[in-house]
DNA sequence: GTCAGAATAGAACGACCGTTCGATTTTGTG
DNA sequence: CACAAAATCGAACGGTCGTTCTATTCTGAC
């Protein structure tokens, strides 16, 4: 049972508290607080690399130049950890593919977006592995707060994403008898194709597949 | 370096050794050979659960109710273990996959045929994960002897997919401008799809998703 | 500058890992 | 049956893991 109570609150690095100033007092950060953020920026570079499951503590704290137990205090439990990171994980994607989405006109233009913004993120980029296609084969047997943390920011995910769908059916962009989940259901075929593709087989290309088929899927 | 010099050949387990009698000599199964077998079975059990990677020398020693240096000594090593995991699912992947479709005649029945057993394969069945998937993203950052060994079995099936398309195309049953590569790509992301809902997501209903996809694609 | 409390370090723990090695049992053959 | 070879065991190794302590250093409010 894990026995520290100051700190792993989450509760400064909830989006409201990244996007909104906490009013009035403590301006800045406190040491605490930029140390968790670095650490945790560091364990999402490695997680994506050896995946949630290969992240080790002692591996952080030799990229972070820090004791195990020093970083260790930041989430009291390897498994706080691992959440912290599908969490931050979550932060970013909503970011980088679904806050830019959102600004486009309702309808096929945004449904476009978000499915060239969700190609970005997980085709090869830098070289960072999509955690939740990787978390998703590591966890589909491993019940427990990791994999619930986990399927919940891909269902919220998927439940935008089939939202989307729908208002392209309404503004009239798309056909009235689509059936969105099924469409949702191909258009993460060729995401996770995409992954596999490029990412494990190294074969190029995989991307303009991808957008490819989502041209076929809507036609 | 591993010492062994006298076991972990592969030689005896092949798919000409198990299907074609050694000539003369030695009929039944030397006991190591059976043993091995054994071992090989309940480590595939093992590694759909737990991943490659999760595969441990013993954990398998207490499933197999032997001792961990008893059951190393099959192997040689643990990356020699993974690889023997890795041949022996394609061997029963080509026999419950591949051999049964190409009993079809060629075009679309086989074609069909092939990505129906390979739905079945896939999809959630007793329990057991599809190790060509997992071992994917578990290798897509590891280079090394495992990840070859996996790419080109997962290459092979790959191209023999590729293959049953391109017959289709030939024998008239698809469009004379069919992209046998694009689709098999967007079959691949169904397979995928249906892996990531049925088993992580556990939502009903995927494997239909799956069909239904092969059937737009296909038109 | 003081001083409480937060942040970090360091050593140790028990558990499991893959691997080695020598001893022992089992097997198949002449 | 005998006996060499094959198969298996049991103990030990160095290593990494997550976690727990206690002690030390640092930070920030007064």
């Amino acid at each position: 049972m894990p026995m520290d109570l100051r700190r792993h609150d989450d509760a400064l690095d909830s989006p409201a508290a990244t996007r909104a100033l906490p009013r009035g007092a403590a301006r800045a950060l406190h040491k605490g607080q930029q140390t968790r953020a670095a650490i945790l920026d560091a364990a999402l570079g490695l997680a994506s690399h050896m995946g949630l499951e290969g992240l080790s503590i002692g591996a952080l704290a030799e990229v972070m130049q820090m004791s195990k137990s020093g970083v260790f205090a930041h989430f009291g439990s390897r498994e706080e950890l691992q959440i912290s990171v599908i969490r931050e994980y979550h932060r970013r994607f909503e970011d980088e593919v679904f806050f830019p989405a959102v600004r486009q006109p309702r309808g096929l233009p945004r449904l476009r977006a978000m499915f060239e913004n969700w190609l970005k993120r997980v085709s090869v980029e830098i070289d960072s592995g999509c955690i939740y296609i990787s978390g998703a084969v590591e966890f589909d047997d491993r019940p427990g707060p990791v994999r619930d943390a986990l399927a919940g920011m891909v269902c919220d995910w998927h439940a935008a994403m089939e939202r989307a769908i729908r208002l392209a059916v309404e503004e009239g962009h798309l056909r009235t008898d689509t059936d969105a989940e099924q469409m949702l259901f191909e258009l993460h075929g060729l995401i996770l194709a995409l992954h596999h593709d490029a990412r494990f087989l190294r074969r190029p290309g995989a991307l303009d597949r991808a957008r490819r088929g989502f041209d076929r899927i809507l036609a």
